[in-house]
Parts: C-alpha cells; sequence; structure tokens
DNA sequence: ATGACTGCAAACTCTTTGCACAACA
DNA sequence: TGTTGTGCAAAGAGTTTGCAGTCAT
C-alpha cells in the first residue's frame, strides 16, 4: 500500500482510480476518519454526521465503510459485544475487549506477530493482518465487583 | 483454577459447588463439549443434542453457555460473521478469521503475549486471556479469486 | 444520458427477554 | 415445597437487501 490519503483529493484520486465515483457521504465519512484517530461505531459515524450531512441513510453509512475496507482505509473490528468498530488503519495496535461491557480499548502493538502470520500461511491462509485481543475486565467494570 | 471437570459426575460437583442445579441440558451440552474438541456456534450444539434432548430450546443452550462461560469451561468467540463460536478452553491457541466467508480456523498456538498481558494490566485492564486474530482469506476463498 | 449511489422501508440473522410450566434440591 | 431452570413466543439489536429516485461522470 502506497499511503492512505490525507486529503479529500487523494481520496478523491483513490476512488477514481478503481472506478468509484466522489459522493459526498464518502468525503465527508473519511474526513471524519481522518480526523478521528479512536474506532467507531456505523452509529457513531451517522451521529457525527448529523451536522454536516443531515439524513446520511445506515445502508449508506455501511456500504461506505466497507467500501474503505475494501479499498484498505478502515479495518472492521467485530468484537461481539454491539455494534462493530471501524478504525482507520494506521500503526499497528492491539485491542483489550471487555467481556462485561464490551468496551473495547487500543493498546499500543508491540508483540511481534510474523510467527503467527507464518502459521496462518502454513495453513493455506492467506493472511494480510494479526493483531492480539485481550479479553478481561476493563478498570470500570473490574472496580464494580469483579464477576 | 483446578482442572476442567472430565466427568458428568465432575460437572455436577462443580455445579452445585456454585450453588446451581444439574440439569439434563447442561450434562448434556458439556458431555457433547467434551467429545468435540472443536469450537461450535449454538445452533450447532442444539441439532448435535437433537439425538439425546430433542426440543432442547435455543434459550437454554445460549443460557448454558453462559454459564459455563462463567464457570470458565468454554471460551465464547464473536468473530462477527455470523453466529458465535463456544470453543472448550483447553490449551491456548490462536485463531484465523476469513474476511469474507467468517471462517474461524484454530492455529496452534506459539506467541508469547505476556507482554500484550503487560500492556493491558497497565491500561488499568484485568486481562485473563489473550490471544492472537489473524485476518485474511481461508484457503477456499483465496483459490476462488481474491478479493 | 446512463449507470452508480442514495434513502427509505422492510427483511434478515443472531441473541435476549417475559412469562407459565416443569423439575431439581 | 420453594426456587431455579426450561420451553415457547416474541422482542430486540445490528446489519443487509430491494426498489425507486437522484446525482456524478
Amino acid at each position: 500500500m502506497p499511503h492512505p490519503p490525507a486529503t479529500d483529493a487523494e481520496l478523491a484520486g483513490l476512488l477514481r482510480e478503481h472506478g468509484h465515483r466522489v459522493t459526498s457521504p464518502r468525503l465527508l465519512i473519511h474526513r471524519l476518519l481522518r480526523h478521528r484517530a479512536e474506532h467507531l461505531t456505523a452509529e457513531q459515524v451517522r451521529s457525527a454526521l448529523a451536522e454536516q450531512l443531515p439524513g446520511t441513510s445506515v445502508p449508506t453509512i455501511y456500504a461506505t465503510l466497507e467500501l474503505f475496507e475494501q479499498l484498505g482505509l478502515v479495518r472492521r473490528l467485530d468484537m461481539g459485544a454491539g455494534a462493530a468498530l471501524y478504525e482507520p488503519r494506521t500503526d499497528r495496535h492491539d485491542h483489550a475487549v471487555c467481556r462485561r461491557c464490551g468496551r473495547v480499548e487500543d493498546l499500543p502493538g508491540g508483540t511481534s506477530l510474523a510467527a503467527a502470520l507464518r502459521r496462518a500461511h502454513d495453513h493455506g491462509f492467506a493472511a494480510d493482518h494479526a493483531e492480539v485481543v485481550v479479553s478481561g475486565l476493563c478498570a470500570a467494570c473490574a472496580g464494580a465487583g469483579a464477576g
């Protein structure tokens, strides 16, 4: 991958390169993702878009995020507890998932996962990403009585 | 954890210890999990139970698996694509998830995740488990034209 | 002009909840 | 005998699909 688009113009170029049209939802959702480093749910994207582009439909949000995922601009995290998370793919990092409340926190990447990728390839898997998922209780849930 | 129950009697003891009753669904679902090492969906548990205990309801399957999870007997995997997987927690291993078809494969564990657990604790996370999740295309999907 | 994209509504899958009956302790 | 657990049905959350109209190219 060359480098992720950092401006509207670069996104437009990337979209056209791949035969896609440049539309308001695409520009604005990408702008939102550029400015917010954290992960967002589809619903959060929708409400964050309420000012600039009210009335954007849920299917459009999903379609746009799926397109961005195919273009390698975001990664979809499906941690089960509630809605899927979409995060701009920048530096590699890991995730900690709270078993009780479903909260997902970012952890700075550090573990070498080359061995895991190699094992996946040995199993016939065309792997392109690996991350560590830590499970347990987040600080808030652990404080509110263990479970 | 001492060791996972390997017989009906040991499961019964564990259940009573924790103030739970010993019932047919619990015994039979646990027996099923003991015999099958792989991960199963709730629906697969249900159909596998059709012979020994027909008519077992979906809510009961979920309730039983959730109880087992609380007792530390199974781990729930929620990889987004479709139904959650429940696997008997035995040796530590990692998972490879196919981005296209959602298939989840087991990979023998190997990566040391002590550092990731430590980082999670540094973030206030009471972490009790860590695994590597590899994403990409499984052999079948990779063969059927890349995407 | 033409076909991709959007919005609306509704369908779909998976999981959970509410309530009455059954059965473990 | 007193609850806990079960089954049934229905609700709920999140995501996807079908279709008609709109807009980028």
